[in-house]
DNA sequence: CAAACTAGTGCCTAATTGCCACCAGGGACC
DNA sequence: GGTCCCTGGTGGCAATTAGGCACTAGTTTG
C-alpha cells in the first residue's frame, strides 16, 4: 500500500500529525456543535491565543476540513463550519477526547507511582 | 463535570495533548501488534530519532500506557508492551491513523485548490 | 472622547523537535 | 589485543514551533 503512516515520506504522515496536533481535536470538537465565529471558538478553546486559533483554523481551512465565511455585517462576522470531510474525522477525535476525560485518573495514578519509584534508585531485579 | 478537555486547567487537557502528540499514535499503533524492542520500534517508526523515541516511550511508561522490561541477556534486550490502559486507547488512535490514510487525497486536493486560489488576490464577494 | 467589540497580524521569547556525537558493556573478527 | 559491531540509550547544539503581548482598524457604546 502506498499510503502508510509508518513510512517517513508518505504525505499521510503529515496529515496524521495535523489532526493529532495540540488544538485540532478541540477546534473540530467545538465546531461539531455547529458553525461558530472566531470569538466563540476563542472562548470555547480556553487558553488558546488569537494567533494559534488563527493558525489552526487556517490549516483546517486549507486542508478542506472547515469553511471560512465572512459576513460583512456591522461589526464584521466570520463563521467557521465543518465540511463533509471535517465531519468525517469527528468520531475518532471525539473518542480521543472522551478517552482523555475518562482515563485521566488512571494516568495520574500511574504518574505518581512512576515518579515516586524513580528517585529511590534502581529496581532490584531489572535495573534501569 | 470536573473533567473537561475544553477547560484550561483540567489535567485531562494535558492527557489529550499527550496522546495527540507527534509520535504517540504511531508508537502505540506499533505496540498494538505485540511487544517490541527499542530497535524494532525505531525501525518501524521511520524517521524518529533515538532521543524522541526514548522520550516518547518514557512518557508512555510514566503515564502507565506501556511497560518497559529489561532482559539482561547477552547484547541486552529492552521490551516495550502495552498495558491494559494502553490497549484502551488503541481503537481511537487506529481510527485516526486509518482516517489519515483514507482521506489523504481529498486533503491534498483541498490544499491545491486553496493554494492556487490564495495568490490570485481577494475573492470578489467575500474579501479576506 | 475614551473604551470595547470585531478578527486578526507582527515581534520577540520560550519550549519542543531533530541531528549528531558519544557512552558502556559485551562479542566476533583477524 | 585492537578494532568493529551490536545493544539501548544520554547529552549538546541548532532549527522549528508555540505562546505572550502589543498593535491595527472600523464601529458602537458609555
Amino acid at each position: 500500500m502506498i499510503r502508510d503512516v509508518y513510512r517517513k515520506m508518505c504525505p499521510c504522515r503529515d496529515l496524521l500529525d495535523m489532526v493529532a496536533s495540540k488544538w485540532t481535536a478541540l477546534a473540530i470538537g467545538a465546531l461539531e456543535e455547529g458553525p461558530k465565529r472566531f470569538g466563540e471558538l476563542k472562548r470555547r478553546l480556553e487558553g488558546i491565543s488569537q494567533k494559534m486559533l488563527t493558525q489552526t483554523l487556517r490549516t483546517l481551512e486549507r486542508d478542506g476540513l472547515v469553511t471560512r465565511t465572512v459576513y460583512p455585517s456591522v461589526p464584521l462576522r466570520v463563521e467557521y463550519e465543518l465540511t463533509e470531510l471535517g465531519r468525517s474525522v469527528t468520531e475518532p477525535l471525539a473518542a480521543l477526547r472522551s478517552w482523555a476525560q475518562q482515563n485521566y485518573e488512571s494516568v495520574a495514578e500511574a504518574r505518581e507511582t512512576f515518579d515516586n519509584a524513580e528517585p529511590l534508585g534502581l529496581e532490584p531485579a531489572t535495573a534501569r
